[in-house]
DNA sequence: TGTACATCAGTGAACGCGCGTTCACTGATGTAC
DNA sequence: TGTACATCAGTGAACGCGCGTTCACTGATGTAC
């Protein structure tokens, strides 16, 4: 190759070594939590563990670095699954198809999802850049219940009496979400995500376990259910 | 004191010890998550860390028995909250009371709820007899729309579609809990349940930070709704 | 094209720390005669 | 009541392990003249 090129080949094998890195360490999630060890990680690729100093300044910078791939992983995947929809009116199937494709994320890599959506890592401080792509998977959500209240789809923007704090409140975090929503809509939206989640926390951390085995049906329930909650139609 | 007593004074001041130990070991989940350790909580109790093992025969099992006082503590305020309601065919304040109860508990002692609600701890199992505590606040919130059913006081038992294995296993869950409930009211329950820890979930890993600070007024329109989704009267 | 130099990935040893668990022991407290 | 013995809480040292991070270093790869 090129004297051109040559820098940017270095840079090249720097940023797959990198990478290699953070699947190596994803691995290692899987069979210990968020307790990821840089020393085993090291080893697993056959490297000394100050090796890794290269590459990652410390412990925490590459926590942070698999929480962001982590967020944007499941942002890419909601995201996918809305436009995937090819009528944009219908917002039922918008509203489930990413629902499942959200679940299916955290069934596919339980761990990257336990790691974002768990109990918090102590004395591991989230880092301000990851508050964008944290709300990518509720911004999908609420820009659905949305366009479907603008095309009278939704019945989630009934009236429902809330206290003016609160009710201020929703309505900046549907502008921070660039949502353009009512508060009775922003309200129901933040249930059906509270639900969705705490859904998916339940199947993967073992409070189904002895009672629903059906966990693909029930979920589709579940999804029915939100769906009516929020009044969603198939336009 | 008398000579019959001696031996119980022995076994009484051993509890106690095993009680202080279990208070310290809690004050240590505060600081340090699920990372428990026996050195740390010796430490603080001024004894060598193999005393501890007189009274605990490993780490999990200390685990083991701060998971079950949790569950019991839970369950107890669920409990508790809705022996309380004296109008028992006020089916809305039960329900209420036993949410408030619930997330009351969780905030108050929220490394205690992180040991039992959050991402598992890695290499721990938890042993089969903390199954049955582990249920006790589904089952009283189950207890209630059973009884809200009984009195025509939900509309949660309305038809709905499930498929066969679903409808058959949300039967027998039913049963396990003691609520006599038919398959629908059971999903509407389990929604509600799962809504009920999602956004306690949420509340205290951190996912409402920045965006809602009227928390207490969010937890009771939270109320409100899944009330209205259970279809429940005040009686 | 060929040589001198700069860059930088990876090494290996070390620092200082913490952990769960074991084991032989000391010494106080309770028990039995 | 007084003595001999058993129980058992707590000690202290040790085993063997793992961790994150630092630092001076080697040696290969790329760069500039």
């Amino acid at each position: 190759m090129g004297d051109h090129t040559a820098g940017s080949i270095r840079a090249r094998v720097r940023a797959e070594m990198a990478d290699e890195i953070k699947n190596v360490a994803r691995r290692h999630l899987a069979a210990d939590g968020a307790n990821l060890s840089l020393r085993a990680v090291a080893r697993d690729m056959g490297l000394v563990s100050s090796a890794l100093y290269r590459y990652y300044p410390s412990r925490d910078d590459l926590l942070t670095a698999l929480i962001l791939d982590a967020y944007n992983a499941l942002g890419d995947a909601a995201e996918r699954a809305d436009a995937a929809v090819r009528d944009r009116s219908d917002f039922i199937g918008r509203w489930s198809a990413v629902c499942r494709a959200i679940r299916q994320w955290a069934l596919d890599t339980p761990h990257e999802y336990a790691l974002i959506y768990g109990s918090p890592v102590p004395g591991y401080l989230a880092p301000v850049d990851t508050i964008v792509p944290a709300s990518r998977p509720i911004r999908q959500l609420a820009t659905i219940v949305s366009e479907a209240d603008a095309f009278a789809a939704s019945t989630a923007d009934r009236p429902m009496t809330i206290p003016a704090p609160l009710r201020s409140e929703l309505e900046r975090a549907a502008e921070v979400v660039g949502a353009t929503v009512r508060p009775p809509a922003v309200a129901r939206t933040m249930v059906a995500w509270t639900c969705l989640f705490g859904t998916i926390s339940f199947e993967l951390f073992g409070r189904f376990d002895n009672a629903i085995d059906e966990r693909d049906a029930w979920f589709e329930l579940q999804i029915t259910m939100m769906v009516g909650f929020l009044g969603l139609t198939a336009g």
